[in-house]
DNA sequence: TGAGTTAAATAAAATAATTTAAAAACTATT
DNA sequence: AATAGTTTTTAAATTATTTTATTTAACTCA
């Protein structure tokens, strides 16, 4: 697992160093455990004093002052400015240097890519939404997304271009421990973030596309103090992603969260997956889509309609435009997936008792359209013992949580953070 | 939190010092951090040299055989004799004292107890199943349990009398945060923990019955390296015992695992959580009963019915027995409720894609007459990827998961064992 | 059986960390 | 504006821990 870039800066060196985990003996090891102790803290709290440092580690606060030091010296911390005093001297805040190393996430959707840029202190310091791009699995696509990286890392300024790692959102099965995707790109022996790694040169790792909304949307979003949530994407298809203990939850071999294909209804409708009756076949989407078709086909009338005909290809967007300009049928459709949605979160609920339950992807734009049939399915299906428990709330990244989320956990895995 | 025992010997008082989370001063924080990790690392990997415990903790040989003499000093571990030499000088062996505390389990089913003592080496010492008794949610029942758990401490030889905590498991809904208990004997303000521990005199843990069932299991039964584990738990009704990482899951307020009223039906039939449609009413001991009900008054036959007439009441026990007696109707409804059961465990499949689901709880005596039917509806209904990840076995513990998972409920909690 | 080998346990030396004390920097008060 | 009161920072002294070296114990094989 160890990759050293020998062409980058000494700053990145020293970050290699901290968080390799090459067996050293006693004293270095325990110095390397402490730097990365302290790291990890000025990550959690933001900047702190030496003496606070101190008691929250439980060492001593001569030890502390020279191990920052020496991070001082690897470019990794620097000294941020004084707290205000409530009487007495007045101590030296400490915190991460932000410009010392970069992260990167890459959010693959259908028809366009989200990409964007981290630094060390979590600060997205750029990002390009909406880059045209048509997902397929063919080699094509995959040399074209690869294409769409590589510019945007050209385009960067040169301050910003010590990146350390990638993270890719893909959608459909994803391993990323081991870096296989298995619904796209998957042509090689070797895991997909391999490939990836020899063509950039940077570390890089996969992730589910919800999944890493939930993360972005758990770091950076609506959650608080919540340490058990679910983020529930809602797109063409019906994602999850779990985050248990303030972790996230990827099952044995990152197949966790195929809520979208929970046996709910007892339908005739064949799913993309195979199967009968799946939550997606009455409850996505792409099911939103068909039944607006079957809608109009039996002559329902629609604001999208422009001389009697639909557009071809229908996106999902202009659904959800036509939403919240008050398109009737649109309105309806959406409250009826809505209820259907949340009898498949009752479910969630249930079996997971969450704090708080996020509802995302490219539907939640719908905004109270979608929340008020959920909310009201969930009290008719869940316990309200649990129920109440729980809250439901739309997300606060929107179309950012994939990018941020993809930054923030190339970052962390890279950095071995928790 | 907390508590210490005066009348209780110098052993308990070292264990109640040493896991104490009292803030003390540098060196001597550390030390005890220290010697609570050694006991972690006994427990986990049994008896061990100073040189590994060295090597596994990163401490040097000399530090850590200073602790080790004061754990010896403090009675909670001793010398277990010299490993098998292959060549060189044969280091001493060091584990837990398995008689310097005890931990008791009570399991409360509906129509009787089991309870049992687990030594500090985790070896149950001693049980008791089957105690009759009757399940209300009345102060009679409870205090009937009472008595039935001091006369057990009561029987107890002296030597193994002195109990660190108890693990009381019930079903229905548990806060093992807190200590409350919402389902059965909810009679005062306090938590019914602080009620148990004033009347014994001993520290109390309750545990929702399938939790504790699902840890018995883990540490103890049929699971071997997985870290993500279902138990799904077959009685009366049907609960969910989940492991995640190693630890049990419990959700916001300890509601988690609500699987058996989870809304999987479109029937009328009316569940006792005052909801329609749960996985209870058409898949559970309690179902089974009706259903068979329904059939023996439909004119059909079985070796249950003793001139004509059904036993009153009629108990789970008597259905099982006779499945296993080949009794046909019995077969039939078996495999009719596995099939729905099977349909609800795919949902739990597809949304945590765990590395085993235990089947447990009364109803999985019926072995491979439950597990078949099963074992296809998971083929029917998850995915076959994320199901092909997963194993189902029946649980191995079989009526002693309860007793055995309160008893290391009781000492991992009280040990702030993770 | 005893020399040679291996590894654990212990002792001594060296290093490292904590503790205590003192100095520096700042606030509030008289 | 001087000074008492706080709190951080640095320095010195003390205590702890690790390293290294030595001794002890057990095994192997001629």
């Amino acid at each position: 697992m160890k990759k050293s870039n020998p062409s980058q800066s000494m700053v990145n060196q020293s970050i290699f160093d901290i968080f390799s985990d090459e067996t050293i003996s006693g004293v270095a090891y325990k110095n390397k455990a402490l730097k990365r102790a302290i790291i990890n803290h000025l990550d959690q709290t933001g900047n702190t004093t030496i003496t606070d440092l101190a008691a929250a580690l439980n060492i001593s606060v001569p030890k502390t002052t020279s191990l920052i030091n020496e991070l001082i010296g690897d470019g990794l911390v620097k000294d941020q400015g004084k707290v205000d005093s409530k009487g007495g001297r007045r101590a030296s805040l400490y915190g991460l240097v932000a410009e010392s190393a970069f992260f990167m996430g890459v959010d693959v959707k259908h028809y366009y890519v989200n990409i964007g840029l981290l630094d060390f202190k979590k600060n997205l310091v750029t990002s390009e939404m909406h880059v045209p791009y048509q997902l397929a699995n063919t080699q094509e696509s995959f040399d074209q997304l690869i294409k769409i990286i590589q510019d945007f890392i050209s385009n960067l300024p040169a301050a910003t271009r010590n990146i350390l790692a990638i993270c890719m959102n893909l959608s459909g099965r994803v391993n990323s421990e081991n870096g296989y995707s298995y619904s796209f790109f998957h042509f090689h022996e070797e895991p997909l973030s391999t490939t990836i790694e020899q063509i950039t040169g940077i570390r890089t790792y996969l992730e589910n596309d919800s999944r890493a909304m939930a993360y972005g949307e758990f770091h950076r979003g609506i959650v608080r103090d919540e340490k058990n949530v679910l983020f529930v994407n809602l797109d063409y298809g019906i994602g999850l992603g779990i985050m248990i203990n303030g972790q996230i939850y990827r099952g044995k071999s990152g197949f966790a969260g195929e809520f979208g294909h929970i046996p709910l209804f007892t339908n005739e409708i064949i799913c993309h997956c195979g199967k009968k009756g799946c939550l997606e076949t009455e409850a996505s989407g792409q099911a939103l889509i068909r039944l607006f078709r079957e809608k109009i086909a039996q002559g329902s009338s629609s604001s999208l309609l422009q001389h009697d005909k639909l557009p071809d290809p229908l996106h999902l967007s202009s659904i959800i435009a036509a939403t919240r300009n008050e398109d009737v049928l649109c309105i309806e459709l959406i409250a009826g997936i809505g209820e259907k949605i949340g009898r498949g979160i009752s479910v969630l609920i249930n079996i997971f008792n969450p704090e708080l339950v996020i509802l995302g992807g490219i539907l939640s734009e719908t905004d109270e359209y979608i929340r008020l049939p959920i909310r009201s399915a969930l009290n008719k299906y869940s316990l309200s013992l649990v129920n109440n428990d729980t809250q439901l709330v739309m997300s606060r990244l929107q179309e950012k949580a994939g990018v941020i989320g993809g930054c923030l956990i190339a970052r962390d895995k890279l950095l071995s953070f928790p």
